[in-house]
DNA sequence: TGCACTTACGCAACACTGTTGCCAAAGTGG
DNA sequence: CCACTTTGGCAACAGTGTTGCGTAAGTGCA
């Protein structure tokens, strides 16, 4: 996110229109996040600050549109019952396109970020871009078939880092150098005729959780154990991506001065360290070593939560949260990512969803000293 | 900043008021970007992207008020030669108090950020509250008498961490436990007459020395070396505090497992290391050590430079920059932060001049998809 | 049953934002 | 002297959220 003044090419000026906008996603955020339940107008009122006349003239533009309906009444207060607003979930979708190192995962989402079907089939990632591209046509198309061909906003694509994400492109992903340079973007947009979006996998499954929490400044890191180690950094709300994407290069933190070398060219990475023990079956000091990794970080961003996940996590997750809480003061709270292996397809989709309500956009920002 | 959604007791929905506050700060800070040399008005109607006639509207208000001025025109490049604005240094001041462990210091910035005096004398940080609070109130009477009482918006405070920037509160200030809960904001806002703004030293520094560039998306840390071993982060062009003030912990980061205990409870700390080093002279170990902790932090979070501060660093600067770059990628630029022992002070008077700018405010985000 | 009260919400008029269309001012260059 | 360029202001405008007030639809109590 962001560019708070201007980045190249963003404009940080705030006009009519793009006041409308912020508080369109605003209430459409606020209403995502109240679910099926919905929220009334005074409600959302009161969420955002807003008189209950301009949230009123809001939410009839959102209900023109189909994206929010009425969906009953609350219980009565003491006055006239309160008219609940719901989003309308079906009102739009979005694609979440999982590329993993030997595994696609394809899945659609609706505007909650609900997966409304989903496939997964092997993926040869070396094959190079032809044959993913194909792939990754094949699996949209028949998902796509078997939703009903629903309207799609976009896709969001989680891949293995390095990537860039401003560009679209991919660098030296580890094991795969064929792939460095590739514009995935605009291949993948040219050949699904949609918008993409793409992200590096723990930042796109770090935005995924972050939606799933409450519209807040939380921080939260999610760490990632597979074949590499890795973390998506939500701070202040916001997924921290860095200049370059770079940011979440968790693994190679130095935690052994002159310990062993890593192929990164350091000695005594975290990574190294801690795939070391999983290889040797030492569960116990793994979590242990990822635990101290992760309380370098909680100490370093003044963070909430931990959030783990990834194969190897998942393999053994009590194990691992026990190990990590072990390393982190009582103030932290740990816990295995909800989703599952799931947890970076969906996120990916909401890097398409996220913008609709605001959040993880590229963002200028407009004090609140002239309010009320 | 953050709240995107609402921090609590914020409000994220945007009104006119607001609007028009964001693009009235928006238009002074780049006139404060631009200096002495000025900015046309179409040049700021280029830099925020709103139109010129905007432009010209929010300036009126401005030379209204006072804030800025017109001060001669340009050459002309075929036309009508365009008028000069400038922002007015004098319009208005603010006071940057920096309590260390034995100094006190304190500026008095004008507009610009530029100090128009200065004051610094020794401190009894352990003699409590009250003795520091005559302290601060003579120093400060005496600073704003030199400098002929000119109108001060409010003072911003850099103290020793922990503490709680929202809250205005100490905790437990290494070597000085007296202070622990001491509501110092409040009790110098009631002293001096003056909105008071607190937050830990290294995080004023890094306003500050965030504030001197440009008003983009860099994100870099500024490394403090002096009694003890802290950072302030800017990332994404705002400082991070994380959700307690506590982000910054930079010293407390294991770098050597097993290693040596630390006064926190763990062992192998870089700030053990660290100190240790310098205390046996080896200033190249230290430099080496902070170069580490340096190379984990950029890796993690993709930053674009790294400044270094703080006595022991200004002691031997040159060492310490070189053995920091020996551990960095070429792609990081490490620098000594300019101001010498001023940048901390400079960034408290910033506490206060920030907002005025839209910059380093907690802050809700509006998007930009409508615009233009 | 009737009435006061509370709460939710919309209509209409309003204040104020940035925008558009147009024009004057003040230079350059042939 | 005239055509052209560039700057920037005035006036009318579209559209935002706000205010004032009226209406709908419940509860609670006599």
């Amino acid at each position: 996110m962001s560019t708070i003044g201007a980045g190249p090419g963003t404009h940080p000026g705030a006009n009519l229109a793009a006041l409308r906008d912020h508080n369109a996603a605003l209430v459409l955020g606020l209403l995502r996040d109240a679910g099926e339940a919905g929220a009334s107008r005074a409600e959302l009122a009161a969420g955002t600050g807003l008189t209950p006349q301009a949230v009123s003239k809001i939410t009839g533009r959102l209900r023109e549109s189909g994206l929010a309906a009425e969906a009953g009444r609350r219980a009565s207060t003491g006055g006239k019952p309160a008219t609940v607003l719901c989003l309308v979930p079906g009102a739009a979708h979005a694609l979440g396109l999982h590329l993993d190192r030997d595994t696609l995962t394809v899945t659609l989402a609706d505007l909650m970020g609900a997966a409304v079907a989903t496939r997964t089939t092997p993926l040869a990632f070396g094959a190079g871009g032809d044959a993913v591209l194909d792939a990754v046509a094949r699996e949209v198309t028949a998902l796509l078939a078997e939703a009903g061909a629903p309207a799609v906003l976009g896709a969001g694509v989680a891949a293995p880092g390095p990537l860039d994400h401003r560009g679209g492109v991919l660098h030296r992903v580890t094991g795969f150098p064929q792939w460095d340079g590739f514009p995935l973007r605009d291949a993948l947009s040219e050949r699904l005729a949609l918008p993409v979006t793409l992200d590096k996998d723990t930042n796109a499954a770090a935005l995924g959780l972050a939606l799933r929490g409450p519209r807040d400044a939380s921080s939260f890191a999610y760490l990632h154990l597979g074949t590499g180690l890795g973390a998506g950094l939500v701070l202040g709300g916001r997924v921290h991506r860095g200049a370059r994407t770079g940011a979440g290069e968790f693994g190679h933190q130095v935690l052994q001065l002159d310990g062993p070398p890593c192929p990164c060219g350091n000695r005594g990475c975290l990574e190294v360290l801690c795939l070391a023990a999983v290889a040797a079956g030492d569960t116990a000091r793994a979590a242990r070593l990822l635990g101290v990794g992760a309380a370098n970080l909680v100490r370093l961003l003044d963070i909430d939560h931990v959030l783990l996940g990834g194969r190897t996590v998942l393999a053994d997750p009590d194990a691992y949260v026990r190990g990590v809480r072990a390393e982190l003061a009582d103030a932290t709270a740990v816990r295995v990512a909800p989703g599952g292996d799931r947890t970076v397809v969906e996120g990916a989709a909401e890097l398409v969803l996220a913008p609709l309500f605001g959040r993880g956009v590229d963002e200028m920002t407009i004090g609140l000293s002239g309010g009320h």
